[in-house]
DNA sequence: CCTTCCGTTAGGCTC
DNA sequence: GAGCCTAGCGGAAGG
């Protein structure tokens, strides 16, 4: 591909935040917190939607120079060689690849909305604690999950304590903030009015915010401290290494 | 692309040690030392020639999950998904890739065998001081580099001042912390011992953080300001520019 | 904003 | 191989 051509393909991907996959023969230089530089071969460079770049070698995992993302990248022909620099203010920091030969230059705007869940999703945090009810306390026995709270919507598990109370279990995978607090009342406000008397509501989660912690007795909520990584262990224990590895 | 030939490329490639470059719309699960899940999503799957995994997702640095050089590699079709598995033991740990939909995917046998030369790093300040002592004070002359120091470690350099009290430095080229205050104070108690005096202690960094700052009297510790940069130009200007540029 | 701490840290070095 | 330390660490959490 011509250089100039694949200069204009880099302006227009950056203008419209595309991601873009550049194969070819480059230098790069780096200097900010450090300097370095790395003379001529051929290297994956990669320029993302939010201002990332990436020049990888054919080796090893970590990338041999990179700009964070929100970096400014300019792009220009030059002595017939194709400048990219991406300059980043705080720290003041320069990445400038200058490309010889472009093997090849793709342009995707990808969608990606997907959470990433470390150690266990929040479903999965519920079958630990299925599995293993003492989480909650002891002598507590779920008794449905999923149950319909009205028109609210569900409740992650609905059981009992060994006092025979209802309980009502809130499970969130992230820090509980007041809007979880307020989601549980409101569903427990629902199951009141079918059962006539109003159960027990826990909220589990692997910590709260300061402002929804001081809503808790107010609303006589329970909080729990469970974490997702606690869960795996429990779920991995549970039914071993069997299951990924077989 | 349809899977199959997705399948038949990716094998081919890893046979023969190639890197690809896949762009497509995949789920992402990984067991090992941590865990994790991460429904569908458009990303960019990189296979590198050394083994090594990155998936990419259409922002940030970093990659959202790989698996390091050297690891196995498995390739097949079923129930109409493109299913890369990447094993490594020790630690025991698997990257799941499920790919639904191949946008694109490409093979290219790169040659890289430029060298990658980092300046500016703590070695390269060691050096600049070594060249120029007088960066540290008049008079100032080092005697060992890495200076053992009994079990606390090593001493970056080791000399004596103009009116011969034994000097120990500790170089940082990031902002000193309280921590390498502790630290410079644990080595020259190691070398007391040996010494049965007490030496000067003089921390160099670009910068001190204030609660650091706030330690250097008590323990009698010296500041020294010195950057990376600045050491960096020393170095350039005593050996001359050719070795840099040419 | 700054500071502190953690990571599937990775990677380099010594023992 | 295990242990220790550094990093253009990056990133998150807390003040």
């Amino acid at each position: 591909m011509r250089l100039e051509e694949a200069a204009e393909k880099l302006k227009e991907g950056i203008r419209s935040r595309s991601l873009m996959v550049l194969v070819g023969l480059m230098e790069v230089f780096y200097e900010g917190r450090a300097s370095s530089s790395l003379g001529e071969g051929e290297r994956l460079l990669i320029i993302k939607q939010d201002g990332s770049v990436l020049v990888h070698r054919p080796t090893g995992y970590e990338p041999v120079n990179w700009q964070p993302p929100g970096s400014m990248i300019d792009v220009a022909v030059r002595d017939n060689e194709l400048v990219i620099e991406a300059r980043r203010l705080s720290p003041e920091e320069i990445l400038r690849i200058t490309v010889k030969k472009v093997y090849s230059l793709e342009t995707y705007r990808l969608e990606d909305s997907a959470e990433f869940a470390m150690y266990a999703t929040e479903e999965e945090m519920k079958r630990a604690i299925l599995l293993e009810p003492s989480l909650i306390e002891e002598g507590f026995k779920p008794i449905e999950d999923e149950r319909r709270a009205g028109r609210a919507g569900f409740v992650d598990i609905f059981g009992v304590d060994s006092s025979g109370n209802i309980v009502v279990i809130e499970i969130k995978r992230r820090n509980a903030t007041s809007e979880d607090v307020k989601q549980l009342v409101s569903y427990v406000r629902e199951i009141e009015g079918e059962l006539g008397r109003r159960p027990r509501m826990i909220l589990v989660a692997p910590g709260i915010q300061k402002s929804a912690s001081k809503m808790l007795a107010a609303h006589g909520v329970e909080f729990r401290c469970l974490s997702p990584r606690k869960c795996h262990e429990i779920l991995r224990r549970g039914r071993g290494l069997d299951e990924f590895l077989g």
